[in-house]
RNA sequence: GUCCGGUUCGUCUAGGGGUUAGGACACCGCCCUUUCACGGCGGCAACACGGGUUCAAAUCCCGUACCGGAUACCA
């Protein structure tokens, strides 16, 4: 049979990285298959079914951060409010056969506050005897149940859970899952406004698009013995299952948007200056390996590799300290990212550069002409000690523009120290325009030329050298001088070298 | 409460009866060096606990602890 898996978020919030697994995960699975079943289909649904909390807005968050992860479904979206209709006819077919029946219980006040406390409170009390065949209009003769309906009673449709017996399943992750019915109650289809809910809706619809393996977070489990009932009702082989584990934060707690922000979110990493094929590489290596030493992988080898048999069962700790700036996320996606910024082959990351440099209204259409082998070789030259995509704007903003700052810690350490280069650096400027005038302004002249200079000054190389560098480039980090008075150019050289900007702050 | 799941360095993980328990990130040190990185070399650091099975247990079984998930007319 054809494979085809679903990626299936509610639109309640932005793109977390829990969920942004399981679209990759998906993605992964579909494109394996893929590879001997060029039919495979990885598609998208939106749960848009709690009206009360999905928004537009969290849906097109969601759809920016799958498209910046490269994730686009082989099919056209669906979102499951439009399937509201079918949804409906497939409880009354359930009733209609007495696999269902009509709960006319009034509905309950939704408890404010913390519903989570509040049903967890309720499970408590009921304790472990809780009779889960209980409900008063289980066993309601039909044609009373139909009398209350037509007068107009509200009513909600609860599936009819067999009295013994139990569900199971053999989950790809997890191994063999077995519930009991006792443990299940009967579990409303139907709300009594009309409105389908989750666990019905999810069957619907994948039985609907055909899905044949649901690979989802683990907090789906219990749900999936409710669905395997609803198909069981319905009469349909349910697809394979595999749950994945859950991604938590550093006190093995929730990872939420409330507690932790925006660090769990999708875009907040492309807004950062992420690559996205990093940021895939470090999220599949979380909670899922192929049981070797390798880190780094390319899409296509993450495609061969990937198996459900390769996940782990335990969670994972999406690893951050909120206190620390240089660890603000998870310290292996950002040596991931750098990883990727200093290695990947320089054609694919020009593009990213310069869209990073348009961004920061760095760019000139001169890099993509004449100056084209010059903006090369700069982005090759200063990419080795890069994090992120914005360093090429903020630490790298000297090689493309005369308008950059003074970092104060630079200019203490090496220029405020030593008050003789502030006539020493005019001096070495005066020297190169001697020099220089028919010379060719490269390294090996570059070296020759400054060291000369330094011996008469009687001191050291690195005093002039790292003088010289807080002026060219503003910060006190960079490749080595000879290649930054090379790539900056003889002219631009001597104009920083005789700047007095950074001496008066 | 009940049901389900999990537990190997700080973190991500390999290993699934015999390993000096491996790698990566982070951290520390050394080398390289005009800075900072990169790179190279080295270091620190783990099988939750208790029983069993076995000649042999991180690995299999049971229990305990801890963590997580679920328990809704949310998804």
């Amino acid at each position: 049979m054809t494979t085809r898996v679903r990626f299936a978020p509610s639109p309640t919030g932005y793109l977390h990285i829990g969920s942004a697994r399981t679209a990759l995960f998906n993605y992964l699975f579909a494109r394996h298959a893929g590879l001997t079943d060029p039919d495979s289909k990885f598609l998208l649904r939106i749960e848009d079914t709690d009206l009360a909390r999905s928004t537009e807005e969290s849906t097109r968050s969601i759809l920016d951060g799958l498209e910046w992860l490269g994730f686009a479904p082989d099919e056209e979206i669906v979102f499951q409010s439009d399937n509201a209709e079918k949804h409906r006819e497939t409880a009354r077919k359930l009733l209609t056969e007495g696999k269902a029946y009509r709960d006319f219980t009034p509905k309950e006040a939704p408890s404010d506050a913390n519903i989570k406390d509040a049903i967890k409170e309720r499970a408590r009390e009921q304790g472990a005897d809780k009779n889960m065949r209980d409900n008063p209009f289980r066993d309601l003769p039909r044609d009373e149940s139909d009398a209350r309906a037509a007068a107009g009673e509200p009513f909600a449709i609860r599936l009819r859970v067999a009295e013994s017996g139990k569900t199971s399943f053999e989950d790809q992750v997890y191994g063999l899952q077995e519930r009991d019915y006792s443990e299940i109650e009967d579990l409303v289809l139907l709300r009594s406004d009309g409105h389908p809910l989750y666990n019905l809706a999810v069957v619907c619809d994948d039985i609907e698009m055909a899905i044949t393996h649901v690979i989802r977070g683990q907090d789906h489990l219990t749900n999936t013995h409710k669905q395997i009932l609803i198909y069981e009702a319905l009469g349909v082989t349910p697809p394979v299952f595999a749950h994945l584990p859950l991604i938590m934060a550093p006190n093995k707690g929730k990872l939420s948007k409330r507690k932790h922000g925006e660090v769990v979110s999708m875009t907040t990493y492309r807004d950062a200056g992420f690559l996205a094929e990093a940021f895939r590489n470090y999220l599949a290596l979380l909670g899922w390996s192929a049981g070797e030493e390798q880190e780094i992988y390319s899409l296509d080898e993450l495609v061969a590799k990937f198996s459900l048999s390769g996940i782990h069962r335990s969670n994972a700790i999406f690893n951050f300290s909120p206190d620390d700036p240089r660890k603000w996320t998870d310290d292996k996606a950002q040596w991931m990212n750098a990883e990727y910024i200093r290695t990947m082959p320089l054609d694919e990351l020009l593009p990213h550069v310069k869209a990073e440099l348009k961004a920061a209204k760095l760019w000139r259409e001169e890099y993509e002409e004449d100056d084209r082998a010059w903006y090369e070789r700069t982005v090759d030259l200063i990419r080795a000690r890069f994090f992120t995509l914005k360093d090429f704007s903020s630490q790298g903003r000297a090689y493309f523009s005369e308008d950059y700052d003074f970092d104060s810690a630079a200019i203490e350490k090496n220029l405020s120290k030593f008050p003789d280069l502030r006539v020493w650096l005019p001096e070495l400027a005066e020297r190169f325009e001697a020099e220089f005038g028919d010379k060719p302004f490269n390294e090996t002249n570059i070296e020759l030329v400054v060291r000369a200079f330094t011996e008469e000054k009687g001191t050291k190389l690195g005093v002039i050298m790292n003088g010289a560098r807080t002026l060219l480039t503003g910060v006190a980090v960079g490749p080595s001088m000879l290649s930054v008075f090379e790539t900056l150019g003889l002219e631009r050289s001597i104009i920083r070298l005789r700047s007095q900007l950074a001496w008066s702050q």
